[in-house]
DNA sequence: CCCAGCTCTAAAACCGTTTTAGTAAAGCGG
DNA sequence: CCGCTTTACTAAAACGGTTTTAGAGCTGGG
């Protein structure tokens, strides 16, 4: 008792099977009475056509793969990929398209891509010399790059990572700190040392902390989830001399700095500020709510989307320029509240 | 310059199809030599089984379907689908398997699930008598249900929602509540009125009031997110007899009617205690923190993928004993600050 | 020297569609 | 009544793999 094909309704209904291919696809090429007929006999048979028999034929899978360079336990704990779901989904519906995450399996990226059956791929944060990129440039299946660098081969969509970055430390800076701590994202795969969008953020940092002459800023590594942004915190040093606040590369990573420091005493942000990356929507509500840099994720996703799939129209398509990025200034950074500084404006 | 072939691989190599499959497939059943050599050639030449040709082939795809009943956006709003993942997400790496997310295309689920090309179902929160089941069970796909009804034809983890909901609302009540909102889903899809678990949540709470003899709880309905939970509140009453608690049908819910409620004046939880349900990462750093039902949500979708693999392997597999809930108290819940009651216990 | 047994490969069958290239019958103007 | 277009349908060839079948070429024992 295996499937039902489309020959066993074709013999059923005493037609050819291109004419019940015909009945799905081109049904105006039949008369109208076998048309009925056939259509009948398939909804009795309870026929439907074989989803990868269809995609070999058509060359299309009516599905776009999102290319997830780690695990997708680890992904799925930052609510930035349900952001930009939302914005992919969107355009995925729209076009009658459905989407495949792709993590990498048994270790290998590239293996997982071979084995996708997708029309086109939505690769996020993968730095260009992954070997990842090569395979999809073998196979030539069209591609859009989130969070990388701007590659030749593939458009790429960015956000404006360096003048977040930037905006965020001025703020802190401009609060009267001195004393940062930059939590910096652990090597995010075997090869690669660290993503294009972390480096962009790093290098933010520091320009606008070397440029106001600040001391060098010390060093925590922690992941994108919030248990790593407290062990961050647990690294600090607490004594003299400690950091008075703390920029994160993502918004988890500044809400698990943020309890740790609470449950060890300190006061949010009267000891200790903090600022977070990405303005995911559970920042509003966390306690303080957090101040932290805003990108439009949702609609980095829908971009995303809606280039890749003109691609595979096969348009030629440009990456556009770089995402804006917003400093939303809440409640989880403020002057220290011990230190004696100038009165503070507006 | 199309994609290149087995065969491409094989007059390049000097052998034929079969020996060019047993070199990736079979590597044994080739001579040292000549395995050498195909393989060589083939990286030379980049070559790439074609997914749908091998799924159609082997019969199997090597993914397996999330079926869900609602746009991408709107369930992905909820971080419970990100928690859920990553239970699924573990199974699937752990079995080379990626994950095909199946919403409505053009409204229809049905036509959605044909069009996917997968090797199992994953079925989010269908209602028992939804059209889609059949269409599942006439193609004879292997499925698991999540949040549905126990089914005949395929196996179903849910959790004890009306348990959960029972504690949440003796919860209230031995804080000395009385006056109860309870914030009911929207109809969920055009078909269905309401799905079963909501259902069942539903009856934990009334089920509990009505056995302590409270007055009839006002209804106010709210989807999934905290926009929906925000306007819930303001449709509630202000005045004299106003809810002192209400009990949701989710934490994204409660977060939104507990800043709606914040906005508008009110403390929480001294004027006014709010319970969510699901125990979602978030709903430990709001402000308060969120007294909510939890759910054990990544074991939930570890086990559901369990047994769709067993399923697949062609194991009979029964649907296990509900998840336990449990009651997590935190601080959105208290007795009311101006009200007399006798003195709280513990 | 012959034949069994082993190792390897070529060819064919199959998976379930769509598409191409027709064919037969009907319609039509002259 | 004849050639020509239309209409309604179909056989066969892709699509790109895997698996089975069958046979070819060697080796070694009797």
């Amino acid at each position: 008792m295996s499937r039902v094909t489309i020959a066993d309704v074709a013999t059923a209904a005493g037609v050819s099977k291109t004419a019940v291919s015909f009945a799905f696809n081109n049904p105006e090429r039949l008369g109208h009475a076998t048309l009925e007929r056939v259509l009948g006999v398939a909804e009795d048979l309870g026929y439907t056509p074989h989803p990868a028999a269809r995609a070999l034929s058509m060359r299309r899978s009516g599905t776009i793969g999102l290319l997830i360079p780690q695990r997708l336990s680890t992904v799925f704990a930052n609510p930035f990929v349900s952001e930009l779901i939302q914005g992919l989904g969107e355009q995925c519906e729209e076009h009658d398209l459905t989407l495949l995450l792709v993590p990498p399996l048994d270790g290998s990226l590239e293996g997982a891509i071979r084995q996708a059956s997708v029309d086109g791929f939505i690769s996020l944060g993968l730095s260009p010399d992954d070997r990842a990129l090569e395979v999809l440039d073998r196979i030539g299946i069209p591609t859009v790059l989130v969070d990388s660098d701007t590659s030749p081969s593939h458009p790429a969509v960015n956000i404006d990572d360096e003048g977040g970055a930037q905006a965020a430390a001025r703020h802190l800076l401009q609060l009267g700190h001195r004393h940062f701590a930059i939590l910096v994202l652990p090597p995010a795969r075997a090869q690669v040392d660290s993503t294009p969008t972390a480096t962009r953020r790093l290098n933010g940092y520091r320009k606008a902390l070397d440029s106001a002459g600040a001391p060098e800023p010390v060093a925590a590594v922690a992941g994108i989830s919030v248990a790593a942004g407290a062990r961050a915190f647990e690294s600090l040093s607490k004594g003299k001399g400690r950091p008075t606040a703390v920029l994160a590369m993502s918004d988890m990573a500044a809400i698990g700095v943020m309890s740790a420091a609470q449950a060890a005493g300190l006061r949010v942000p009267e000891d200790l500020s903090v600022v977070g990356f990405d303005d995911v929507p559970a920042s509003a509500w966390t306690n303080p709510p957090l101040t932290t840099v805003r990108q439009p994720i949702v609609e980095k996703g829908r971009l995303a989307a809606r280039l890749l799939i003109q691609r595979m129209k096969g348009m030629k398509v440009e990456s556009p320029a770089p995402l804006s990025t917003s400093l939303v200034v809440r409640k989880s950074t403020s002057r220290l509240a011990n230190v004696d500084l100038p009165i503070k404006r507006r």
